[in-house]
Formats: structure tokens, sequence, C-alpha cells
DNA sequence: TTTTAAGCGAGACGGTACGTCCCGTCTTTAG
DNA sequence: CTAAAGACGGGACGTACCGTCTCGCTTAAAA
């Protein structure tokens, strides 16, 4: 088995600590996630984690990105308002009910006092899954299902900023309901 | 002077702590606030917080719902549309950059992962906060400046969502374009 | 009942310190012994406590002056030598068997590290003590029971300094053929 | 320079240690001798002392058993007499001048309220001790200055004990002649 | 085939902050 | 004026992790 050496390093040692980290966020929460814990439970050297990761939220970043991206991906079947409600819905559920979702609230509340985790997630989170969000508007433009002048980015927005606002800031609820009435009144009635 | 003593706790005592807390706050970033820095600063006993404050949390608590309410309090000239954009600049002001807003984003952050201060936020800022911003709507429906079955609280989400969602998760810029679009399309095209 | 006021400090209040001071030396040892938990298991505030004595080893002293002089007195029946076995019995049991004795052993630790308190036991507890144990011997000296021109000072010593030493030094076993050999050799071979 | 790892402790961490506590105890005093000023002083980590030393007390008793054993070696020079005025003189410069008396005075102190310090100190300082005392007196019964019958063990204590009940007890001087007249009246009268 | 150097588990290290305990001082109200 | 009550500023406690370091083992490419 590949235990690292010095022709590179072990693959092994990168995956246990990568779900070492993600196991503890979710069962003990970020405040009593120590490099030492995931050390321990990862059965892994301290050393090795610092080795390859600068902190403990670059862990939980690398954790992130790699199976994040496809989760919340939009859909693409041709009927907007049908594949809006859809996403939304997944996006609500990533939110609040999944593991992934739990580590992305993490780094985006570390982000708050960490700016340059903060531009970390702008280049490697938010450029690509800005440019996934327009996408589903930009098909539904080039049907001309939406008026071609539309600022795709603040619809963008407008779509999906009360979803995480109820979910990462005020805890409400997000209903059936508040997602459909959220996307007709911001599509349909263009 | 009060001192402190068995008849109550030293008024003087607990204003330096929450005033400690937020400048140290400001300058230093959550990361660096520790309960002995804010001692220290505040030329109190590490034990009088304690006393007091179960954690670092509850004394910027403290300090948040005392002066934050006003600052986001909404205008009401009668004018829906200016009001609105009033409002949202000012929240986008307050939310980017007022010291409040260092404490409130600190907070929100720590919300996502204390449950218990999730609910003390919800029901010691958000309730009130709600009703503040329903009002503003609430007026214009009584004017006839909405129609009455207007759904308010998804209204209000719509508003206020975007900003918070450019402001505490991707950090866009918030533009007076953004904001005055966002009003327009949300408002006006009812 | 008499609970202090303008016309003098409460005895009960007094006694119910010296209990508790006792009280708690025998069952948790000094080191456990605290200013708080004195007040508290003697229903009084930490403010009377320091009013009447600067520190506790005081209240301990306060309370072994008072109960321990008579413990050790020797007896006198005119037979040395019984006396004397009598005498260093009932001091050996003094030492490693009895309440006083432990706060005695107490304030002897304390004083190691505390000249105040060493010169205190000297004048308020070993000045009488020597006298007390050197009148044994001068009566048999009277009785001429023993040379006029011996040191007794020494011999005083050389009866009570094996058995301290035992007690408190190197924790031997004090056996009654201890205490008869001591006896014997020191008085009987003069 | 040896710093510490799985394979052994820090040599040089314990060696600083030590000098810092023993400097710390003739400079304060017990009752100012804190784990965390020894830490200070020795450049040492707190937690690391922790990981060595149960209390600070056991670091006293490591400073003292490695140095001060032959520090109150008797003599042997054939002369019984002269031996041991010269040692018990000895011994009492140990007990009332010398750095390691202070150390050891400070030991015999705790151990009134610490029974684990006090079995420690009779297994690892007395045992061996007690066999340097008797071995004086062991060698002058074989050369034929002793009776072969000589309770060898009581006689010790009562050329030790006056001296320790002098130094530690009641603080008396302890002056040549005092010296003298013990040796002379435990021994030549015999 | 042997050498060699990087990655590894292990864990001691100097350090910071934690939350608790107790110190001795103080202020208030009651009797 | 003494007492009970108890908050206060302070200092040390013993613990948990931090991020750095050295050690001896493993291992595969280089010599």
């Amino acid at each position: 088995m590949h235990r690292g050496n010095r022709h590179g390093r072990s693959e092994q040692a990168r995956l246990a600590v990568l779900h070492a980290a993600d196991d503890l966020l979710v069962e003990n929460g970020f405040a009593r996630l120590t490099v030492e814990g995931i050390a321990q439970r990862a059965g892994v050297a301290k050393q090795t984690i610092y080795r390859w990761w600068p902190s403990k939220t670059d862990i939980l970043f690398e954790a992130f990105v790699t199976d994040a991206a496809e989760e919340i991906t939009p859909p693409d079947t041709g009927d907007l308002t049908r594949d809006l409600i859809t996403y939304l819905g997944a996006l609500a559920r990533f939110l609040t009910a999944s593991d992934a979702g739990a580590v992305f609230r993490a780094l985006t509340a570390e982000s708050q006092h960490d700016p340059a985790l903060a531009a970390r997630l702008r280049q490697e989170h938010w450029t690509g899954q800005r440019v996934r969000d327009r996408q589903l508007l930009q098909r539904a433009v080039e049907r001309g299902d939406l008026p071609a002048m539309a600022d795709l980015d603040t619809i963008v927005d407008r779509l999906v900023g009360p979803l995480y606002y109820r979910a990462l800031v005020t805890g409400q609820e997000i209903t059936t309901e508040f997602v459909t009435e959220l996307v007709r009144a911001t599509i349909d009635a263009k």
C-alpha cells in the first residue's frame, strides 16, 4: 500500500483526513473541530496535516469543492419554471439538510472573519456556481422564454438570494409554496 | 461610584465589557477576540465576565441588540419606491461598512455552528426586524400603493434576501443600480 | 441572641468560625481549607473573618491555643519514670491521632514557610510548653530523683525530640517499647 | 540539541525546571512558588511541567532526592564521638542554613497534609537515610566501641531526633554545646 | 544491490487561551 | 458598629489545542 515516500504524498492519508474532517464537522460542529481531533480520527500524524493544508478550513474547503459542485447544478429540461422550482428545492435541501451543506455553511461562516477564505470561496466556488446558475437563464433567453436584454445576474440573485437568506441568516423554513411563489413572481411576471 | 455588591451588578463594568468587546472585534476580528483580551481592555476580572455572560458571543449579542435595531429601521415618507431604495441602501451600508454590521456578521457566522445562538437571534432580533421590515409594505397597502392580497412576507424576503446574500455569502458589491433594479422589478411590476 | 452590633463583636460568629475551621481541617486537610469554605460552613460572611483574623492560620492558631495546652500537660505523681512514660505516650497520641494534633501539625508545617507564624508559635505556645515540660524534671530535681546540676533543657529535648521527629518527620510508629527505652536510657542511666 | 520527541523527554527542559524550582523556593519561599512562575523562569511551557510532574512538590522532590543524599552522609574516621559531633553539626547546618535544607523543610511541611508525599519521602529518602545513619553506629559496634546488643534504631532517633525537633519544630538554636552534650549523654554514658 | 531522501506516525516542545477557584477588598442594607 | 450577602479586580490553577520540531521507519527511484 502507498504510504508516502520521497516520490509523492500518500493518497490514503489525504482521503482519511478529508473524511475525518467531514465526519467530525457533522458530528460535533465546527467549534469542536480540531486539527488534533482530525489527525487522531484519520490515524494520521498532525505534521502530515500541516504539511499539506495551511489550516483546518483548507481541509474543509478541499472536501467541499470536490463533492459539492454537482449537488447544486441546475437541471435543464427546457421548461424554465419547472427547472427553477426543481433547482431551488434542491438548493434548499442542500443548504439545510445535507452534509455537504453543513460544510458549506461552516466555510461561509468562517469567511465572515477570514478574508483569505472569502476570496478563495469567490474564486474557486462562486465563479463557477454563478456560471452554472446563469446558464439556466441563458438557455431560456436563447429559447426566447426570457427577453434578451434581461439582467441575468440580478435575476439570479433575486432567485437564489432569498433562499440563502432564509437558510443561513434568518433560519426560516423554505416551503414549496415559498419557492413556487418566488419563481412565479420573478420569472412569469416578466 | 457603583462597584457592584449584593444589591446588583456593576453597570460600569457591564458597559466597559460591551465596549471593549465591540472595539476588539472591529480592530482584530472575531478570531482574535478572546475573553482574556476583553477583560484586560475593559479593566475587569475574567470572572466578572463569566459571571454574567456564558460566552463571548453573548457579550456581542448584548452589544448588538441594544444599538443595532435603530440602524436598520426603514424610513416612511409615503413614497414606497423611494423609501425602499433608501432603506436597502442603508441596509447595504450597515452590512458591509458599519461597526454594528461587523458584530452582526460575526453573530450570524457563529449561529451557523451554534443552534442556541441561532434561536436567540431569531427571537430577539429577527422577530422585531421582520415586523419593522413589513411595516413599510403594510403602510403602502393601506395607502393603496400595493394590492391588498400581496404576500408581504415573501416580498420582504425578495427585497432584503438578495442584499444579505451578496453581503454575507458571495461578497459581491451592492451597487445603487442593483438596489434600484431590485426594487423596480419587485414592486413596480406588480 | 447576640449577633454583633455597635456594642461589640459576635461571640457566636467567633465560635462558629473556629469550629468550622477545625472541622474542615480534619475532614479535608489543610490544602483544601479555604476562607470561603470556612465562611460558608460557619454561616458567616467572609468579611467577618477578615475583620478579626489576618489569615486562615490565625484562625487555626486561635483554635489551637485555647484547647491544646491542657492536652499535653505532663502529669505529676511523684514517680518520674512512670510520669514520663505516661506523658510521652499522651504526647505521641496527641501528635498522631488527635484532632488538636492535626491542627498543631498544620501550624508547624506552615511555620516552615511563614516566619511570623513561627515566631507566634514560639511565643504563644513553646514558651509555655517548655515550662510545663521542664516542671516535671524540676520537681524530680527537688525530690532528689535527678542530680541538681542536670541540664534540664537538653534533657527535655532528648525526651520529646525523638517523638516529634518520628511523628512529624519520618512518620515512624511510636511504640510503647520505644517510649520505655527512651525514658530508661535518658533518665535511669544518670 | 535535544528538544524532546517520541524517543524521550528533553533533558534540558527537565534540568531547567528543577533549577528554576530550587531557585524560586529559596528566593521567595514555598507559598509563592507557583507552577506558572517555574515555567516562566525555566523558559518552559506549563504543559511540559504537568506532563512530567503531578504537582510542584514532585518537582521539589526530584530536585531534593538527587542532590541531598550526600549532603547529610555521616563521616567515618573510626572515632565515634568525633564522627557524631561532626555529622550532627553538618546536619544542623543542612537543616537551618542550606538551600537543599530549605527544600527538605518545604517537603516535610507539605508531607503533613499530603500522605502520598509522606509515603514517598519515607520510601525514597528515609529508607536510605536511616541506613546511612545506622552505618556509623554499626561500624562502632563492629569495632567494639558500642555494645553488640544496643538498639541502634533507637539510638539513631535519640541522636538526630532532638536536632530535627529544634530545627523544624521549636526553632531553637542548635549550638555546639548542645550537640556535644547530646552525643556525650547518648553514647559515652553507655 | 545498495544508497538515499522524502513522506509518514508518533509525540514532546514553547506557547495562548480557556473556564474555575479562591484571594482579599469593597459596598450595601438590616439590626 | 457589626453582621450577612455577594460583586469586584486579581492571580494561579490544570486542560485543550495550536503550530513547530525531531525521531526512526518505510519505500521506491537513483547510483
